[in-house]
DNA sequence: TTTTGAGTTGTTCGA
DNA sequence: GTCGAACAACTCAAA
């Protein structure tokens, strides 16, 4: 029994981690360690970097003050520490991104050379990518089916808490610097808090959650996204305390669950899917770009489009690096049919700003949104931001949270400022009709449908 | 093997 | 004001 390395990427938790249990069996002393990559790190937001960093404080506190940080690339860095510990084997939970996959693979053969073994234990998922099937072997293209296979196949009971290890103690590179937030409140972020929030929302929300989940001027979400996204619980936890809280909100809640198992399964068959439109007919479709499209995206991201449920979320998305997820629909939908600008560009906003940025739940979204993914959206399908707006905030409390300048436009006239009798001073009037460009939308396609 | 019906999240139009 | 139909085309499962 040597040391060996527990390589945190986005499992940033001590409970239900069979990766760290497979290091513990295996080893006497445990190096954990986080390798803070550039190629990763860079290209996210102030917000979601933050987010990291705090998560990873969180980890660290947990871990007794022994999580190793080193910042660079992961091939020399993972070799280097495991050389340098001692240690045969590295464990990892598998990643199942384009990147990640990569990177691992180039992990492992670096390791290797050194007599050093990489073990994968795990994933961030239920049910690892690949695993649900057709019964003829093909993967699933439409969720309902690929739900119930799923729900077919099961999940593991959730890992045992580890065994009171001994952590090696090593000096790592110091914690970055967080980065300027500018006034932006983020979530807590650690385990703990991943575990209250959770605890809490099973408690008050999840019974209502399949009629809550739509109001976002109610706190009718879990707002698990982030922890989800890193790793901080593990949704077999969540499957496995829903299993005995049945209500309609609980059984919601694990199809919203499935949905990110799902999306991360699409991605795994598609790698391409990230930013390539799956479908090659929607996909072709005409959209705006060039320079003189940028006013109108910057209005979008700046939230200043003159519709305010549209800028509510906008603004949320800057305020706090997240955003409820109807209004992710809503703002996708306006920037895709109403300024007719291709899905990418908000995908890659969106995972730019979103704490809980996930290539596969974010860009399959906005896929779906668009009418070009795989079990999409039909395209005849566009939300009308006002009606929208109406529905799922019929009070405008939502609207006037993130929109100072409507504050005193009571109830739900604040989602037509354009009817008042006085122009709200600072708010912008509607960029865009929406009713022309619903039906410049619905020709744009039958252009695309009728080329194909 | 073939057929049939259903499929996350919506809106508009006309009766 | 309310209500059902129409808005495609394709995937999948069950009959």
């Amino acid at each position: 029994m040597g040391k060996s390395v527990l390589w945190f990427r986005r499992d940033l938790r001590l409970a239900d981690n069979p990766a760290l249990l497979a290091a513990a069996e295996s080893a006497r002393v445990v190096q954990p360690l986080f390798v803070l990559d550039p190629t990763l790190y860079d290209q996210a937001g102030p917000p979601r970097q933050a987010y990291l960093l705090r998560s990873l404080r969180a980890l660290d506190d947990a871990l007794g003050g022994h999580l190793l940080l080193r910042h660079g690339d992961p091939v020399r860095q993972v070799v280097e520490v495991a050389k340098r510990a001692g240690a045969d084997q590295v464990h990892i939970a598998a990643d199942y991104g384009r990147y990640g996959v990569r990177r691992d693979a180039a992990v492992e053969k670096a390791l290797a050379e050194d007599g050093i073994t990489l073990h994968r234990t795990g994933s961030p998922y239920a049910v690892a990518p690949g695993r649900v099937r057709k019964p003829d072997g093909t993967p699933y293209r439409v969720f309902t089916p690929f739900s119930r296979a799923w729900q077919e196949h099961g999940w593991r009971r959730p890992a045992d808490l580890p065994p009171d290890l001994e952590y090696a103690r090593t000096k790592g590179d110091p914690f970055p610097d967080e980065p300027d937030l500018d006034g932006l409140t983020l979530p807590e972020a650690g385990e703990r808090a991943a575990l209250a929030r959770w605890a809490d929302f099973a408690d008050t929300a999840l019974a209502s959650y399949d009629t809550d989940r739509d109001r976002p001027d109610r706190p009718g979400t879990s707002r698990l996204s982030p922890a989800l996204k890193y790793g901080e619980l593990h949704p077999r936890t969540l499957l496995a305390d829903l299993a005995h809280r049945r209500s309609r909100g609980a059984e919601v809640f694990r199809n919203e669950i499935c949905w990110r198992e799902f999306y991360a399964d699409v991605l795994h068959h598609n790698p391409a899917s990230a930013w390539e439109s799956l479908d090659p007919v929607t996909g072709g479709i005409e959209v705006d770009g060039g320079p003189e499209t940028d006013d109108a995206f910057d209005a979008w991201a700046n939230g200043r489009t003159g519709y305010p449920i549209v800028d509510a979320g906008m603004r949320q998305l800057l305020s706090v690096g997240w955003m409820h997820n109807r209004l992710r629909m809503i703002t996708a939908s306006f920037l895709v049919k109403d300024l007719h600008l291709a899905w990418q560009r908000g995908a890659e906003h969106f995972l730019h700003y979103l704490i809980d940025g996930d290539v596969a739940s974010n860009n399959h979204g906005w896929q779906w949104t668009a009418g070009t993914g795989t079990d999409a959206a039909p395209y005849f399908r566009v939300f009308n931001p006002t009606l929208q707006g109406k529905k799922v905030d019929p009070d405008g409390e939502y609207v006037r949270r993130w929109v100072p300048e409507l504050r005193d436009v009571p109830g739900p006239a604040v989602h037509e400022p354009w009817k008042l009798r006085q122009p709200v001073p600072g708010y912008p009037a509607p960029i865009v009709d929406h009713d022309a460009e619903r039906k410049e939308t619905l020709r744009r396609y039958e252009k695309a449908r009728g080329r194909s």
